[in-house]
DNA sequence: CTGTAGACAACCATAAGACAAGTGAGACAG
DNA sequence: CTGTCTCACTTGTCTTATGGTTGTCTACAG
């Protein structure tokens, strides 16, 4: 059976790191030294730790070294079974593509709940190369503010904001493509796109963060498992709008 | 009977896909590996593959290798209340609506969940007297076979049914409004549409319904309330499909 | 139509190395 | 003691190369 090295070392590390084998402050050994034990060439090494960053386990951190993240917020991250975690699970690579980052006026949806000026990054997310999502951010301004271009491309926000998060609440629907959305993912204007829009708030229920994800109606669908309890004729969570 | 060689390698590794033979990743043998397991030219084994991934049980990725499609991770989430309840609670007027009442042979993405012959029943859900949902339910054979077309249009299934149910799967996806649904609901074809479509199975797993529901994407939209262990970078539940 | 055999392109995982940029600790002058 | 400089070490990013894998094509035989 064919192996695949970094997957390989990226599940010992996991292990390793799960067993606290790296002390109190989580300092992992340096990339080279990794290379000696592993006996793997850094890329290799470095594609095993890349998982686990976007994973949420470890962090980077430039002339420093690789650090296991201790925040239990980050360490449930894994767990959870993402987009993006389902692509590197079936060997695919996902990337992330920065379409745009400003300092706006909020739009009138976002307004009401991060007001007046907001940071608006715009994303595209590609699995092999071929764009499957439009991601829009909006980031309160005063929380935004550090943030550079550079960070956004490599930290998810959830990582970069440093607040204690309280929870989301996302809304699916269905929508026709519009031209902008349309280039962007290489789809037909007007086609079916399913869209979901999250709230994110912090410990003390202010809104922090408000995305709209933009994914091609036929490349995804939302599932939901219903256990005995809420068994009901209509489909649950529904609402009419408007 | 001649014996056409690559659809026997294709039954073995059907056969072998469905016993997990290969793993978590689900990564095959090379294609030259097989090739030499079989004793086969590299032109049929690639046919029994093909005629594998036409079945949607493998894909490819060249550079890559063959890799055995998984089940994607199905994931639970706290649901809310009905579309009905909201109408109620809103002092709406909800009706519905049987536009078709039929014991037909199961529909290809019903077959395999509920067997070869089903009860059919088409249903449209208005409010106010404006129609907002379509609903297809099919139900099996055995189950359905007492019930009559007024039954199906005072009460809801799992009234009808003395089934103890066990839960359900529910995926939503967005489409196209097709001509027929576009009719029915009095929107343009085309437009988008929220599709959900719902597994209900008795205590022991055993599928026995499968309904699908079409609203008008405009008017409807699917709630996720996320707690702060779910808390992700990614919508949580969906997944890529195809 | 099925199968064998082979060749080539495109792609992927990995190795090995080079250089830029950031970090931290110790040496050293004041 | 304080500030500054240097230097070893680290990660970030890039290039080049190799072997293995799939994608596609041609030629040929039953």
């Amino acid at each position: 059976m064919r192996q695949i090295r970094y997957r390989n070392i990226a599940d010992d590390l996991r292990g390793r790191i799960a067993a606290e084998e790296f002390g109190a402050g989580g300092l992992l050994p340096s990339e080279s030294t990794l290379c000696a034990t592993y006996e793997a060439s850094r890329v290799t090494i470095r594609r095993a730790l890349e998982t686990l960053r976007d994973e949420g386990l470890v962090e980077s951190r430039q002339g420093f070294g690789w650090v296991a993240s201790s925040d239990p917020v980050r360490q449930g991250l894994a767990s959870l079974g993402t987009i993006e975690s389902q692509l590197r699970e079936s060997g695919r690579r996902s990337a992330r593509d920065i379409v745009g980052f400003r300092f706006i006026e909020a739009p009138a949806t976002v307004r009401p709940l991060l007001g007046d000026r907001v940071l608006e990054v715009r994303r595209r997310n590609l699995a092999d190369g071929a764009p499957f999502a439009r991601v829009t951010v909006w980031c309160r301004e005063d929380l935004g503010a550090e943030l550079s271009k550079a960070d956004v491309t490599r930290h998810s926000f959830y990582e970069l904001l440093k607040v204690p998060l309280g929870g989301a609440t996302q809304t699916i629907g269905a929508r026709q493509m519009s031209a902008d959305d349309a280039e962007l993912l290489d789809v037909p204007v007007g086609s079916a796109a399913l869209v979901a829009q999250r709230v994110t708030s912090d410990a003390q229920g202010v809104p922090v963060l408000v995305a709209e994800h933009v994914f091609p109606g036929h490349l995804t669908e939302f599932v939901v498992e219903l256990g005995v309890g809420t068994i009901v004729e209509d489909a649950p969570g529904l609402r009419l709008v408007e």
